[in-house]
RNA sequence: UCCUCAGUAGCUCAAUGGCAGAGCAUCCGGCUGUUAACCGGAGGGUUGCUGGUUCGAGUCCAGCCUGAGGAGCCA
């Protein structure tokens, strides 16, 4: 039995008997200062000369970075200690040694550090962020899990594009099909919400795009509602529900990450329904107040989103968008049919969209005729036409980006630093 | 793909066209309360690559390579 630091405060006075790794040492004459971290915390181990006897003081004079140890001593409370307490050492024993660990405690450039990103993650701060990630992950599984939602995954596989617009990576699929990688498991979705009502998935998803900005990945985490009998207004509720909540869980379960990451936490206590809700004519009313020259009809650039966005302390939602720029299957406003009844979800503090989605087209022939109008082969769409064929009904959800949110919450600069192991342009290792 | 910027010691960065430097890391020595500990010493260089201008190029010019930020596209 060996005991986690994050529980050291149970056995304060107690002998206990720590594993871990040296995450850096400090040292005087007659006295060490070992700072260890074990993967649930970091803590200060104080080895005296007296305490310990020559020998054992003078092996571990030369422990260097990373070395992993066995440690046993006796837990005190100290108000000099970050985390209240220290070990008093009374016995080390080296694991594996390791030397001239390249990540040392001073500065290092981004690019040194994603090529050391399997060494980077033990750094205190990544070790926060993905501890965030990880409870952001949980509150959305928990979200969905406690409303009626039943976790529902889409293929990875899929033999062609879900939105015709973007790349997508090919694999050779057996003999002679070629498969493509999801960029979405949107369409499948909604066959599964017409079989178990209300379902989710969340996997990975692949976007070839060339795109170099601190808000892309090519590989990146996404979870997708899709609800049969709901519409636009019924999405736009499930989205700030789900916002809401996994802003919560992480101020409630996750402060301390949030304090090593120094995230100012006032700005996301702010984050309360209901959220600002604008339709796309007013959001181009207001880029236009603003001083941004806007046309109608085109997309929100990232200024543009920034700029709406900065307008509110909580996030803010765009809905009913000009049809034309956006994906085959959303529905038409039967008032305007020129506007999709669709709906992105900007967070605040500039960090733009991270969820994107509506109510869906219902309607057989309006479908057929908006596969034809993109050019999109309907045998490979015939499935999903079929939706529409027996027992079509209003129905909606949306895609939310996970590590744009992990990015928002932790309050980062780049989407990289919320997975393990991103994978971008010009990045596949390690 | 386009625009902008960067590349010098293991790392982070200095160096007016004129001797290649500092901090950290490593190694040696000192220190019983350090918090990116501190103090003294040592080793460590094909200045991204190729060519050009010049008496002389890390520095100026051209091309290439690599990366970063932004645009487009999107979550």
């Amino acid at each position: 039995m060996h005991t986690y630091i994050e529980d050291i405060a149970a056995h304060e006075g107690a002998e206990v008997t720590l594993k871990g790794w040296l995450h850096n040492r400090r040292s005087s004459g007659k006295i060490h200062f070992l700072i260890l971290r074990d993967g649930t915390g970091f803590i200060q181990a104080v080895m005296s000369k007296a305490a310990v006897g020559d020998e054992m003081f003078k092996a571990a004079d030369h422990l260097s970075q990373e070395t992993s140890v066995i440690v046993t001593g006796t837990a005190r409370a100290d108000t000099r200690a970050p985390g209240g307490y220290e070990i008093d050492v009374k016995t080390l024993e080296v694991v594996g040694e390791s030397h001239d660990y390249p990540i040392t405690p001073k500065e290092h450039g981004v690019d040194y550090l994603l090529d050391r990103r399997h060494l980077w993650i033990r750094n205190e701060r990544q070790q926060a962020i993905l501890r965030v990630r990880h409870e952001i992950i949980n509150a959305v599984r928990d979200f969905f899990n406690t409303r009626g939602f039943i976790l529902a995954d889409t293929p990875i596989f899929t033999p062609a594009a879900c939105e015709g617009t973007t790349t997508l990576f090919p694999a050779q699929y057996f003999e002679e099909q070629t498969a493509y990688l999801t960029q979405s498991g949107q369409l499948y979705n909604e066959a599964n919400a017409m079989a178990l009502g209300r379902v989710y998935c969340f996997g990975p998803t692949f976007r070839a795009e060339k795109s170099k900005t601190r808000r892309h990945l090519t590989e990146f985490w996404m979870v997708e509602p899709e609800m049969a009998y709901a519409d636009l207004n019924d999405v736009m509720d499930l989205a700030e529900g789900l916002v809401v909540s996994v802003v919560e869980r992480v101020l409630d379960k996750r402060r301390r990450e949030l304090g090593v990451l120094e995230r100012d936490t006032s700005k996301l206590e702010a984050v309360k329904p209901p959220f600002p809700r604008m339709s796309y004519d007013e959001a181009v009313k207001r880029l236009n107040e603003q001083g941004l020259s806007f046309e109608w009809g085109g997309d929100f650039g990232g200024p543009d989103e920034t700029m709406l966005a900065q307008q509110f302390d909580r996030p803010m939602m765009v809905h009913h968008f000009p049809a034309a720029i956006k994906a085959f299957y959303m529905k038409p406003d039967p008032a305007r049919p020129e506007l999709a009844l669709g709906v992105d979800v900007l967070a605040p503090e500039g960090y733009g969209e991270i969820i994107g989605g509506g109510e869906r087209l219902a309607d057989l022939d309006l479908l057929v005729a908006r596969i034809r109008e993109h050019h999109l082969p309907q045998e490979a769409f015939e499935w999903y036409v079929d939706l529409r064929r027996y027992g079509t009904v209003p129905h909606g959800g949306f895609g939310m980006g996970i590590e744009r949110v992990v990015a928002w919450i932790c309050g980062l600069e780049h989407v990289r630093e919320t997975i393990p192991y991103p994978r971008m342009l010009y990045r596949l290792y390690p």
